[in-house]
DNA sequence: TACCAGGTAAAAA
DNA sequence: TTTTTACATGGT
């Protein structure tokens, strides 16, 4: 079934993030189309004019769909204002219709992210698979990301098996066995997040940055401390990240996902 | 073959 | 208080 996102929209450009630096088993994109496990079922998704094309869509994949595909960012306003701005109004340009997919799940939108720590984004997708193939759950084309409860259970033994550090594998188990309300979050304020995801231990500024870009849609995320960031940054800005962060409120979060993916597609 | 990669905590100075 | 170091895999 049809379902209508805000114009524009290009889904190719939207989800090469699934594809730019391995597949992600967990939003598993095969011959142009995406899938994705919701509920314990498989959603396809694929491109169509007007939107994209669900299978199965009901109240329970809406939802998920909608954030996934970044349904949430406000578009034509970030446009309007990046004109602007002369470094960053060719790179929207170019954009146009990329809308940045959000991670539907706060457990795997952290533990990716610890996975990410460091390291680069191949090896870390490299890693998360084979976390994902070892507790996950193969439902069609796409598997389920291993749950809080199966992390807690597995122990760290396990993910240094799939490829973690033995402190990376500590801070995994440790966040998934902590007291943390994950899904509270999102009705927190941005340093209330900031705060309760920086407490546990491994979770620092840059997950918790990314945290509120990718997960809570927040406009104003802007992680200051990524590596990608800072070169694309200075790249193209010549300044540093932290000062170039006040110049592009109010759409930091935005001009982030912008600026990294024209980074990586630049001509 | 080295070297680096979308950090973080703990040790050392 | 500020600066260094360990971590450890996969691509180039």
């Amino acid at each position: 079934m049809l379902l209508r996102l805000p114009d524009p929209y290009d889904f190719e450009l939207s989800t090469g993030r699934f594809r730019a630096f391995g597949t992600d088993l967990a939003s598993r994109l095969v011959d142009g189309a995406l899938y994705r496990v919701v509920g314990g079922r498989e959603v396809r998704i694929a491109p169509c004019p007007g939107g994209v094309d669900v299978e199965p869509l009901d109240d329970e994949t809406r939802p998920v769909v909608l954030h996934l595909l970044g349904a949430p960012f406000d578009l034509p306003p970030f446009y309007a204002w990046a004109e602007q701005d002369p470094i960053i109004a060719p790179v929207v340009g170019r954009l146009r219709g990329f809308r940045p997919p959000l991670q539907p799940d706060p457990f795997e939108a952290l533990i990716t992210s610890i996975t990410a720590q460091q390291i680069s984004l191949h090896t870390a997708v490299a890693i998360r698979n084979r976390l994902v193939e070892r507790l996950g759950t193969p439902v069609g084309e796409a598997w389920s990301f291993p749950t809080r409860e199966r992390v807690a259970a597995a122990g760290e033994r396990m993910l240094v098996e799939v490829g973690f550090t033995r402190k990376k594998s500590e801070y995994a188990v440790g966040l998934a066995r902590s007291d943390l309300d994950l899904g509270g979050l999102a009705a927190l304020d941005d340093d209330e997040v900031r705060t309760r995801i920086t407490a546990l231990p491994g979770l620092g500024p840059w997950t918790a940055e990314w945290f509120l870009a990718r997960h809570l849609a927040r406009p104003h995320a802007w992680p200051a401390g990524d590596l990608a960031l800072r070169k694309a940054a200075e790249s193209l800005y010549g300044v540093a990240v932290t000062e170039l962060g006040a110049r592009l409120h109010p759409f930091q979060n935005l001009s982030a996902h912008y600026l990294l993916t024209g980074w990586l597609t630049r001509p």
